[in-house]
DNA sequence: TATGAATGAGATTTCATTCAT
DNA sequence: GATGAATGAAATCTCATTCAT
């Protein structure tokens, strides 16, 4: 019982995640997810103090446990290629998972556009501190040998690139926009982006 | 007098234009639009039916001359790894330079806001268009034997993610966020994007 | 038909000066005035741009013409004490006349309290400019020799506590409170005032 | 403990009137009532039952004594005008502290603060009864010949505005509205008030 | 007694759209 | 063609009060 109070918090944020992410920010009325969530008007207040901080607390809940997904990276030396192509493949494996288990905090994220001003920055700084822990990843295997020396904040940002808008077209594209590529699994798509990540559209 | 009259319409279309890709479409309410353009509010709704329509329209209104820019692909045969990269970097540089020439538009596109679901789809539309005219190169280049035979609707959703990902970064990223990137020109960045196209991270 | 649109700005400035003034602020809605003056909810913020603005116009509007009618003092010099006697009675009485002809506006001064802070100081900044005007008159007269030289600020501060509140048993006073006041003409009141002010409760 | 219950009312009660006072009825919410008072919002709802009551309450509280200071008054027979005077002076002295030891609830009672009709009555009320008993005090120096026969009604209304115009300026006027005045004792405001009281404006 | 979560009616304000001129 | 006043539905948020514990 009195686990509920918490609980209902918990459930108007995960009610509020859904119909953002999935009807954006500004079509979502408090109406809407009061009435998703079966709670009086008054309760979304009680909770949190408007629209604005709900969004603000959905992003903040997520960022930690996606930058951690992505630190993971590189971290142990090694020392061919091959083992390098295979680490990449599971970190890209992991991050397409947690996209798929936050599907809608994903969404939110990356086309989570028209929102207040405070929203929007809280977005785009997740989204830095996402491609930095990427950049710490390259930068680490160039320092072991393993990449050639570039520009490291290019190519996290090529990087970065290609695993959102692979993830947009994955996971939240219309029906029949992708769907190849929406039939594949996270393992699937990892190895086909690591392939062009090393080798580009030229391959081996 | 006639001409001015379509004049009138097409300030309040740029107008618009701007105001959408600078503040979003919900943030720009149809009183801000007149308000710049300089005409009462009633004027608004003699040349557009509503400001959904009036999205529609500027979406529509480009469509074809950013297909056109794509479409110059490797149209014609080429022979060499080396032409045809050179043909890409031409490409590509078109592109960033049309971006540039059509920043507001191009913001409205990639970061498509939170419109109505009309609007929505009219730039899924046209961004589908955009990549099946990478597709149609890819596939080109592939016939030609240039390219190694693989998925081309994989390969140009990975060009379009490096394109679109590249072009976010580059032009409509807050001002500390990619510095290095927004100092570059269209060549210097089709030049670097290539690069990374053909040859991956490991380059040659 | 042209006037018609600052005639309906008029009007609801009219209603709303009754209602706030005979409801109070806080107890007068929005929505009462807009019912009271026949037009829709959003054509009151066509003209006034909120709830606030239109109190505080309310306020400066009348200010110059209540200064105006205290302003006119003992003008002139004169000579004996009947003579500023008179003077001050026809003082009095201009202030109550026009305050019988301002009913509203002078309750809203007098009573209204509990406002936005803006109106609060709004009201406390004309009530101020009447009690500098009475003083203004009281040095004069000092400086002419008909009144004894005490501290104006003390004497002004005498004078407008009796002006106001008599002012308001005679025209705010619930029904049964204060009959016997309630029926004499500004003209009665004012010697009654004069009478008292010149030669307290001894008289002569 | 059972005083501690009522102590806890009695706190209610006295944050309730402060915040009143200093506030207004309607700005201050059940919510900063309790929250100053350090008790749960059901809490409130214990002890009065509603917003309306407490305030009622609270006039009537204090009501009993006010008037017991005013009707001290001039109950034994004076003979000279010099007694009748210091008695007055003595009355108003006794007015005014009590007014500065219960600032808020005078606060209350002069400014009335826009309240619900039967708050708005009951502070009506207790004004006419302070009123009567000045009343009562004229009569009776008017029957003991020590004050000339003139309406009485008119003359404690005189008296009260002149009261209660000099304490609104004393105690509860904005900073610099009355710099002078607010830095008087009790003693001394009582004084001033009863020189004019008597002599009026031409003084002695 | 006491708590504090929950309620819901209702207040202010916004804004796309209409309409008389 | 053009104006701008007028509309009213709907959105966000407030707050006195209730209720289960």
């Amino acid at each position: 019982m009195q686990e509920q109070a918490s609980d209902r918090r918990e459930q108007i944020l995960a009610v509020a995640l859904e119909l953002f992410s999935n009807h954006g920010y500004h079509k979502t009325k408090v109406s809407d997810i009061v009435k998703a969530a079966g709670v009086a008007q008054g309760t979304f207040y009680w909770y949190f103090k408007s629209k604005e901080a709900i969004a603000l607390e959905i992003i903040h809940n997520k960022e930690a446990d996606l930058i951690e997904v992505v630190s993971q990276g590189y971290r142990e030396s090694k020392a061919t290629v091959q083992e390098v192509v295979k680490a990449s493949e599971r970190l890209f494996e992991d991050f397409f998972e947690f996209s798929q288990q936050n599907k809608y905090f994903m969404k939110l994220l990356l086309k989570g556009m028209e929102t207040e001003e405070s929203v929007q920055s809280a977005i785009f700084e997740t989204r830095k501190k996402l491609e930095n822990a990427f950049q710490k990843n390259i930068e680490r295997a160039a320092e072991l040998g393993i990449l050639p020396r570039k520009d490291p904040v290019i190519q996290s940002a090529l990087l970065m690139s290609l695993l959102e808008g692979m993830l947009e077209r994955w996971l939240f594209s219309p029906q029949q926009g992708h769907a190849r590529l929406q039939s594949r699994t996270a393992e699937e798509l990892a190895k086909e982006l690591v392939q062009f990540e090393f080798f580009g559209l030229l391959g081996i």
